[in-house]
DNA sequence: TTGTATGCGTTATCAA
DNA sequence: TTGATAACGCATACAA
């Protein structure tokens, strides 16, 4: 802060400019003077004025992640952390800085790309597919701006990363059928959202697929929480018909069917099966452990972060996407059906 | 970044220096000035550039948030999300950013003052009392740098802020004797560690006011996880005269403690008690729920945001330091021992 | 191989 | 109340 180039020009007896191309190492310049401009340097304890730097280079070697935290709770806040990790760790050796903006604070959600992008604050975004809209997205492409979502975006071309969804419906569900539980429960997500829908269509593939046949009321729709999970448990569990398993959109979900079978005296496993997405936070310490399909959110932090980079060196990149796989981990809440009656 | 305070002022017919007041909302610019170029930068959609503006005000308006991922693993994770959001409430109505910072990748830990510090990218750091040395602390005082510590830092006078861990040691171990529990082990932490010391001296200090007595055998160290829960309190029960009940250093370490307990046929509660610290991430989700000690996590990154601010604001400040207060979580647990028993 | 001059987009200091 | 001009600290085209 204190020291700048020019004191060092001084100090070495070299222009500024000299001592400029010693930071950048040019080629042009002797190695002995890089070595005496560069002694000058630790002895004056320098370091350059990283905001004159990319004034001047019109670069602010920074990328922002944009999150809503009244949007995002209980769902991505697990996540976030590994997700800021697998960020760090691809831009941080690219000598990149993360910038985390909160749109909550944000009068409207195009004053946030005037305060962060138009500003010149970074140089590439990375968003989701909860906060994007068209109208931001035609914002953001008419300025050339690099950004990617991390979750899948259709209505407009644009890049994003995401799990395959679907294909974790399938998991989850074939897992159950394979132990031979046949009647299959959906327990969680609203209609609208797009990753019930990727999901959903999973598990219904799967059972349409098996011959089992797709029936509307097995698909309890809502806010995935707890309540939701023990309600509707509740409720298919004392119906005439109950179910023998469920697929739960998250821990929480899954926590709440656990214990209104509990209450009912439904042995899991065995009278019922319960598979739910992520693992994290708790699949493993509830009794029963519960079976999960695990989300690499480190990977999914990472990845988006590369295809950011790369967006970034080449600004003429047609967008892209990619879907990452997940990982189904087998606990004892989908032991097999029979075994689990013994 | 394309239309410049230039651009604007050419528009208006004013000098570029009255458009910069405008910006700054000089009293000396008269009222209709200020409208019409207002009404410019409207029309122009201009949007100043953050980073000129910093290197004239010489000011980042970003402050910098410092953690470690090889040492903060399973620990600090679940917190990670609810500081970051502690933190952005306060900073970002104050305009100011936020950047993360990752010691990992860093040569030395000095290094990361040269990158973050004297490059003038931030304002103000963040960072807690495991990253913390005295030579880094020097460094900072030399520059006459403002931070703050999330984490008790005794050898040198620094700003820091802390939940009280003491009084969190005496809080879950008072509430275990107050339901009848009077043979209590401490699970978990090293012997070198602060928070260990903190939390371990708060259960000492209650064993001896009770008349109780210290017996050292009753605190089982390591690294607090899943694993030496489980261990030790196999190793505990098995013994010839075990103890009636446990504080554990975190949710993991309860997990494996209850997992070993119910391996041997012990009754929680009743013949045993568990009590923790940490309510996140899934005290409220094992068999039986556990009994914890919540940390308000969101408001210690609060409060270290204010701290910080004020020591920006107000660099003559003296150091100063301050305990939050946890709050006790009562579940199934630690229910009354003969209530248990029943 | 090195130095000179100019620009990056603002703010700040004086004059006018 | 406004304008001209010099910083802010570094990069770069062009000269030397």
């Amino acid at each position: 802060m204190k020291v700048t180039i020019q004191d060092i020009a001084k100090a070495a007896n070299v222009a500024k400019s000299t001592v400029s191309k010693v930071l950048n190492d040019s080629p042009r310049i002797s190695d002995e003077t890089k070595a005496r401009v560069r002694e000058i340097m630790k002895q004056m304890n320098y370091t350059p004025s990283s905001i004159a730097t990319r004034l001047a280079k019109r670069k602010s070697h920074n990328i922002g992640i944009l999150f809503d935290i009244s949007k995002e709770n209980e769902n991505t806040n697990p996540f976030f952390y590994n997700i800021i990790v697998g960020i760090e760790s691809v831009i941080s050796p690219l000598k990149y800085e993360l910038t985390i903006a909160n749109l909550q604070q944000e009068a409207t959600e195009l004053s946030v790309i005037d305060r962060l992008v138009r500003s010149g604050r970074i140089d590439g975004l990375i968003t989701n597919s909860i906060i994007l809209n068209d109208e931001m997205i035609e914002t953001l492409n008419s300025l050339d701006f690099p950004f990617v979502s991390m979750g899948e975006y259709l209505s407009t071309p644009v890049s994003w990363i995401d799990y395959d969804n679907a294909e974790g419906g399938r998991m989850l569900t074939g897992h159950l059928l394979a132990e031979g539980y046949s009647d299959v429960a959906f327990i969680g997500g609203e209609r609208g959202e797009d990753i019930f829908s990727k999901r959903h269509q999973g598990y219904r593939q799967t059972l349409l697929e098996a011959g089992i046949g797709y029936r509307e009321d097995r698909t309890i729709n809502g806010v995935a929480d707890e309540n939701l999970g023990y309600q509707s448990a509740l409720e298919l569990l004392q119906s005439h018909h109950p179910p023998d398993s469920f697929v739960c959109m998250n821990n929480y979900v899954a926590f709440g069917a656990l214990k209104a079978a509990q209450q009912l005296g439904v042995a899991i496993p065995g009278q019922l099966g319960i598979a739910t997405f992520d693992d994290y936070p708790f699949s493993p310490y509830t009794h029963p452990p519960l079976t999960s399909l695990f989300i690499d959110t480190f990977e999914l932090g990472a990845t988006a972060a590369r295809t950011l980079i790369e967006r970034i060196d080449k600004p003429d990149l047609p967008s892209s996407s990619l879907l990452l796989h997940s990982k189904l981990i087998v606990r004892e809440s989908t032991l097999n059906k029979k075994a689990g009656l013994e």
